[in-house]
RNA sequence: UGGGUUAUGGUGUAAUGGUAGCACAACAGAUUUUGAUUCUGUUUGUCUAGGUUCGAAUCCUGGUAACCCAACCA
């Protein structure tokens, strides 16, 4: 019985180090910059970096990557921590990479003092230009060779904020003529004349990403610095720097970030999205930020389960969001409260139920017995769900048609006698006569019939709007199709309906999942009021009859 | 005409020279007071051409394809 889980090659490099020796207790961090909100890729990131440190001895830092004041906000910090303590995770400590922003400016002068870091004149535009390309070498900057004094003394006059915004930087010296273009000089200070969201005004320069991450590891004695593909040419850089300023020796792996189909992954695109109005803000139940998925329905463990499912590896990739929902509905079958609501009513008039009558009849909470049970009510006129009946019954066809019986969940067999149609064709009351004998839990009419529906009593119905969600986009990979990804929105994503619920989901909790029979799982949104109840479905049930309908 | 990374069913991921496995999806059947759940079964794969070997997804050589790198973003 030994089912043993085979290892990503993250897991493999670790045992090989806990296994040589190299390191009794690892160290990761999640490094997220504050200037958007997390999304499922993050999410993918978390698992990894929290779940490494739960396999294996050592802890996880959160470090804010808050090296560019411009775009980075106190708002995006707080989401962040609500957004991963939701997920189900703890970081040892909370850090930002602004909090080394001293020891960062010693390391500049260190290369200073070593020649191998110089202020330069050029401007962007000039610096693009010296960099040369991908095919061609680039050329030193006139700067370049300024000596070691003279870079101490513009340096310190940068920091001190006697220079304008682009007019200085200071660049590492290491070869223009580099075959990784990260390698010709790159920019490590920049000045903006900026208000940072934790320093306030007391810098006016700034590292670049390159010398403040692997800096930040550094310090921090990360053993395993995590990150997504692209970084891999900045791989060489960030040993350089180490290995120059001869501090504790991170190392970086790269892993390549996971996609989702039918939706895109980039904050740079998300965040056009909401500034668009093509969503409702970034926890929009569609976008897939945790704060939109948590805000639709999904269960954090769902997500863990997910992430753990698609593994990790370096080869692009786009996964099905069908295995996103599977996981979904597994986790929320065994916990969603059943509840019985009906989205599309049509008037059933049962003709041999007394007037006025009503009974009280007991359904099941769930599959578990645990979850006990409600009572429902039921009387002569109930909504259905008006795809439940057809006037001409195709083929298979379990549920309501003229002369057809069905079980109505928890209650009575019923059999259909007829049905009123208004001028347009269009059926507006079905008739029905029920078997007394045919009562849930205590049949004895000997009938049997294939199908089940769901229903709510009219005299007893309560509203609430209901908001129904499908995929944001049309295709698998809205980046990859010709064109801006934005035309390939879904314009049916969102539909709000009005909805016919049964009484006891008037105390329906804004912290507990519900199945409403046969439509899907849903949950109370949090722009719901006593006065306006508002559900959204998170997700509908795995439907393996549609199908068959359209043959 | 530079450098780097990656190629296993429709999708994601295993197999570390020895039976190509698992999950999702799809399809078929059984059970079902949710056409859900549960259970059973089926279809589909090693980028390509050579080579080494008793034996290659794995090692070697040559192709091919995809992705990344020329922000004072991270």
């Amino acid at each position: 019985m030994s089912e043993e889980k085979s290892l990503n090659f993250i897991e493999e490099i670790i045992e090989e180090g806990i296994a040589s020796g190299k390191y009794k207790t690892i160290v990761t961090r999640f490094p997220p910059e504050p200037n958007g909100y997390l999304h499922m890729g993050h999410a993918t990131s978390i698992c990894l970096n929290f779940g490494l440190t739960k396999k294996y001895p050592g802890y996880t830092n959160l470090r804010f990557d808050d090296t560019n004041p411009i775009t980075e906000d106190t708002e995006y910090v707080e989401s962040i921590k609500e957004d991963i303590k939701w997920l189900g995770f703890e970081w040892k400590n909370e850090l930002y990479a602004s909090d080394y922003f001293d020891e960062l400016y010693n390391y500049a002068v260190q290369l200073i003092n070593k020649g191998l870091a110089y202020v330069d004149d050029l401007t962007s535009e000039e610096i693009a230009t010296y960099k040369g390309t991908p095919t061609q070498p680039g050329k030193d900057s006139p700067y370049r060779n300024r000596t070691v004094a003279e870079n101490l003394s513009l340096f310190e006059k940068m920091k001190a904020g006697e220079f304008e915004d682009g007019s200085k930087t200071l660049r590492a010296k290491i070869d223009m003529a580099h075959t990784n273009m990260l390698m010709r000089d790159p920019l490590i200070y920049r000045i903006k004349h900026a208000h940072h969201h934790r320093t306030g005004n007391k810098w006016c320069i700034y590292p670049m990403y390159d010398f403040a991450h692997g800096q930040s590891d550094s310090i921090e004695h990360i053993t395993h610095s995590i990150c997504t593909l692209e970084f891999i040419p900045h791989r060489e850089l960030y040993d350089w720097f180490i290995e120059k300023l001869e501090i504790y020796p991170s190392h970086q792996y790269e892993f390549a970030r996971r996609n989702l189909s039918y939706t895109v992954m980039s904050k740079r695109k998300l965040l056009q999205l909401v500034n668009e109005k093509h969503v409702n803000g970034w926890d929009d139940p569609r976008m897939p930020t945790i704060s939109g998925m948590r805000r639709r329905g999904f269960t954090a463990s769902s997500i863990r389960k997910f992430c753990d499912t698609i593994g990790i590896a370096k080869r692009d990739n786009v996964t099905d969001f069908s295995l996103l929902e599977f996981c979904l509905r597994e986790d929320l079958n065994n916990t969603a409260l059943r509840a019985m609501a009906v989205l599309d009513p049509i008037k059933l008039v049962i003709t041999n139920y007394p007037e006025n009558a009503t009974e009280e009849l007991l359904s099941e909470n769930g599959p578990d017995e645990m979850q006990g049970k409600r009572t429902v009510p039921f009387s002569k006129e109930l909504w259905i769900e008006r795809e439940d009946f057809l006037e001409v019954p195709i083929k298979k066809w379990f549920r309501l048609a003229p002369g057809a019986s069905v079980r109505l969940k928890s209650a009575y067999i019923v059999t259909c006698t007829g049905f009123d149609k208004d001028a347009h064709g269009n059926i507006t009351t079905i008739y029905c006569t029920y078997h007394p004998d045919s009562k849930s839990g205590g049949d004895h009419s000997g009938l049997t019939v294939k199908g089940t529906i769901h229903w709510v009593s009219v005299a007893h119905a309560a509203t609430a709007e209901v908001r129904l969600y499908d995929r944001l986009f049309k295709v698998e990979n809205p980046s990859n199709e010709e064109g801006d990804f934005k035309d390939y929105i879904n314009p049916g994503s969102l539909q709000i309906i009005k909805a016919y619920i049964e009484p006891s989901l008037l105390s329906a909790s804004i912290d507990k999942r519900y199945q409403f029979l046969r439509k899907g799982y849903f949950c109370v949104d949090k722009e719901s009021t006593a006065d306006k109840l508002v559900f959204n479905r998170t997700v509908t049930l795995k439907d393996t009859w549609g199908g068959n309908a359209k043959k």
